[in-house]
RNA sequence: GGGCCCCUAACUCAACGGUAGAGUAUCGGCCUUUUAAGCCGAGAGUUGUGGGUUCGAAUCCCACGGGGCCCA
């Protein structure tokens, strides 16, 4: 295969070239005292020259005999290198021949301002870090003013999932969301911290999955030779810590769910999940909007959000719109929340429903045709119907509601309270029929009752809030991402067929 | 699960039933302040895979694979 010009073959040759002059391609270690951003930063045209000791990976490179123009990029950003061979001396300008865009380079010098005005290191020493032997497709970047143009960029979104280390090296962006990304979870953190909370972790490995309506994985534990599942939610583990006296605590880790993947959708995600003891919904609404508006004034300043072209403003305080009074103004009739009642409704609307459907099922469905796509700006859905929810406490002004509120975003939910149920019986009594959901076929529900969340249950659990935040989602939209793929760095995708 | 769209050189794209091309990248040559460096020259493809229609297929049809978008 090697035809002589195929860029392995003669980055293996250059490899080869290299420790035939006694070259290490790739040595332990390269002291760098400075990054390109901080050199960049500090550069002063007047007093004595500034020396300069960076690492990186050649982007982009501009030979032109007996001088060379590079420029390296670190985690900082990109600096430009200037070799000349009289400066260098024959043999360390020799190593230029043997540079490929993508190798990574140390390069001591002093700094100075070319005749194009750009500062850039003039190289006294030169070293190969790690030689590439995979070219990467490196566009070429432009600085235009602090514009950074990119001309011919990789725009495959496979080739950006599957690869994203490659993604990363070629697009200085991809790592801005992830930057961002952490940002948003470090805000998340601290907002909690700051409130008294107490970060936790709980199983993700559970013997009967529960608090949330999922398909879970399974696996199996040899040495117990049992099923466990990997866990669709934190919830009912939380929850056992506040009956243990752990009034505000939260966690922030995966869930796994076995379901569909779409824009939306990755089967492993992030979930924040928090609870607060003596609390209720509505203090949670606050608590909400303190938490969005906080974030977008961490990320953006202000209060104005855009997403995918549209644009919203998060100022406080945000509509609050009943779940039932939703769909009613939608035209549903919603007197009877029975199952055949609400059947007969999504048969009118053309909503199509599955014998195995129940009426939760049917409003939810309802609802996601007929109100989510016009909930834009921020907005609470309240009070949802009891069936929707088997671990929301009973509305203390309506028993056929719970307290419960969905918090949207660009049509999208992002965040999901309720007052938890803390009545045992209650409880028993919802998490038994949700098992005989799941004889009937409803594969979403668990199929055994959690005996031992019952058990905690019975000890006492204060009156208690709960919310938990889908974080990707949320940092979709924080970051103006178009796919969940975008926010995550390694995406679930289907597994490669043949290499290479 | 259903519908629509995409897959051509390493990258970005053209060719839309009649010989598969360009720019970048790569390779060789020249070049001591360039920056999408420049000039001269060269190599590079099982057009995602498999089948079919046709005198002839990157192009039309079918299946499969991968991806994207929309809907459930």
């Amino acid at each position: 295969m090697g035809s002589e010009t195929d860029p392995q073959s003669v980055r293996r040759e250059k490899l080869a070239a290299l420790e035939e002059r006694g070259v290490d391609p790739y040595p332990a270690s390269w002291r760098v005292d400075d990054t390109a951003a901080d050199l960049l930063a500090g550069f002063r045209d007047e007093g004595p020259p500034h020396a300069a000791r960076v690492g990186g990976r050649v982007v982009s490179m501009r030979s032109h005999g007996k001088t060379a123009f590079l420029h390296i990029a670190d985690g900082s950003g990109r600096i430009q290198v200037y070799l000349r061979r009289d400066e260098l001396g024959d043999e360390a300008y020799s190593l230029v021949d043997h540079i490929d865009l993508g190798d990574f380079v140390g390069v001591a010098g002093e700094l100075f301002r070319t005749r194009t005005g750009e500062v850039t290191v003039r190289a006294r020493e030169v070293a190969i870090l790690a030689k590439a032997l995979r070219p990467l497709p490196l566009g070429k970047v432009v600085e235009d003013g602090g514009e950074a143009r990119a001309y011919h960029q990789v725009s495959d979104q496979e080739f950006r999932y599957r690869q994203r280390y490659a993604d990363l090296a070629v697009h200085p962006e991809t790592r801005k969301v992830f930057e961002a990304r952490a940002r948003v979870i470090r805000y998340l953190r601290n907002f909690l911290d700051a409130r008294g909370f107490l970060e936790v972790e709980t199983p993700a490995l559970q013997p009967v999955y529960g608090g949330a309506a999922a398909r879970p994985f399974t696996t199996h534990h040899n040495a117990l030779d049992s099923t466990l599942y990997l866990r669709i939610a934190d919830e009912l583990y939380l929850k056992r810590c506040v009956v243990g006296g752990i009034d505000r605590v939260y966690e922030i880790a995966k869930d796994f769910r076995n379901e569909g993947m779409d824009r939306f959708h990755n089967p492993e995600f992030t979930m924040l999940e928090f609870y607060q003891a003596y609390a209720d919904y509505r203090d949670f609404m606050e608590l909400a909007e303190e938490m969005l508006v906080g974030l977008v004034a961490e990320l953006h300043g202000g209060t104005a959000l855009s997403f995918q072209g549209r644009s919203v403003d998060v100022r406080r305080p945000w509509p609050r719109i009943r779940f039932l009074d939703a769909l009613a103004a939608e035209g549903v009739d919603v007197s009877d929340l029975s199952r055949p009642a609400l059947a007969s409704e999504a048969a009118r609307f053309g909503l199509e429903i599955t014998p195995d459907e129940g009426a939760g099922k049917i409003l939810d469905g309802l609802f996601g045709r007929l109100v989510e796509p016009a909930l834009a700006g921020p907005a609470f859905v309240v009070d949802h119907p009891a069936v929707l929810s088997p671990l929301a406490k009973a509305h203390r002004d309506d028993p056929r509601l719970v307290e419960r509120f969905e918090a949207y975003l660009f049509g999208s939910e992002w965040a999901n309270a309720f007052s938890e149920l803390n009545d045992p019986r209650d409880q028993r009594a919802r998490l038994e029929a949700q098992v005989r959901q799941a004889a009937d076929g409803d594969e979403e529900a668990p199929n055994v009752v959690d005996e031992d969340f019952l058990r905690a249950l019975e000890y006492g659990m204060p009156p208690t809030a709960g919310m938990g935040v889908g974080v990707d989602r949320l940092v979709m939209f924080l970051t103006d991402q178009p796919s969940i793929r975008d926010v995550i760095l390694f995406p679930t995708l289907r597994p490669e067929g043949s290499a290479t």
